[in-house]
DNA sequence: ATTTAATTGCAAATGGATTGCAAATGGTGT
DNA sequence: ACACCATTTGCAATCCATTTGCAATTAAAT
């Protein structure tokens, strides 16, 4: 991994125009919703996973809280989010582009809660010996680094 | 990792007499109660990590639930015992011998949630590249496994 | 045995997430 | 434009893991 490699969350996700997302959603026979519609575009302009609660305070209320808890799982469903788990009881969540490989990882500091990509996915070159000594099959993982950052040092 | 690398959980941890936790929990100060010795005495005989509800159940009632909890967390802070999180909102322990690296993983089946040990951990060596790409110090990690064991295949 | 601070049991509270249901709505066809 | 209807929403209630306030209990030291 090289400095020049380490993208920022941005670089990620959010590359297409919403209308891609909006356009998949339609197809689906799902409707876009006022909603959906509003969470989907703050999700869009987002650097970092965000939590629901996080989303309704974003969009100010545009719709209750519960819709954004609905709306968020039914995006997860549908491949259009990606939930990660930072340790603290709060789900995380950020907009990926369906169908691309987003897997990635986080480094998050336990001071001032920073967050930072890891775009390699380490784990994933080990899967084959995992599967081989463990008789698992369909292997996936949940990875995220902690520490401080530069600072909070 | 080769195949007769592979350890079970109970290889890990519980190496000990029991009395090795006791005599370090008096010498701290900390009282030797009924329910803490109970707890200790049960995840002492476990060989995956359990809730705190199935420690609950598993000493049938012995003491109160919201105590176990207590037990479990004095034992956290005083490294008497790992917290391991499989993705399902519930926190799951087992107990490790003080003082010793006893850092590890697993891979849980997402159909029958078996548990497999995972005893080495491979992100530990990519620690020092990570430092110097994000600036973050005192790296940790939190890194499980998923798939389907071999029986539900 | 007395003392005292630590610990427990019990019940209530907390907080993230889910859900039942009646009202609202967006997509489709007229 | 309008009517239709399955989907979706708002609202409030609920769930469930975990925490907490407090009076009663208890381990350990004197
Ligand atoms: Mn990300
Ligand atoms: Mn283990
Ligand atoms: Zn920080
Ligand atoms: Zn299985």
């Amino acid at each position: 991994m090289q400095t020049e490699e380490l993208r920022c969350c941005g670089d990620f996700h959010e590359r297409a125009n919403l209308d891609k997302w909006i356009e998949i959603l339609q197809s689906t026979g799902l409707k876009l919703t006022a909603p959906r519609h509003v969470i989907l575009e703050f999700l869009h302009k987002q650097s970092h996973p965000i939590t629901n609660r996080e989303i309704y305070n974003g969009i100010s209320n545009d719709c209750d809280l519960a819709s954004v808890y609905r709306s968020i799982n039914l995006f997860i469903k549908i491949g259009f989010v990606q939930q990660f788990d930072f340790g603290d009881g709060i789900a995380r969540f950020e907009l990926i582009e369906p169908g691309l490989d987003s897997h990635h990882h986080h480094i998050v500091c336990t001071d001032c809660s920073k967050v930072i990509e890891i775009d390699h996915c380490f784990p994933n070159s080990l899967t084959e010996t995992i599967e081989k000594h463990t008789g698992f099959s369909r292997i996936t993982h949940k990875l995220e680094f902690f520490g401080l950052c530069s600072e909070c040092k």
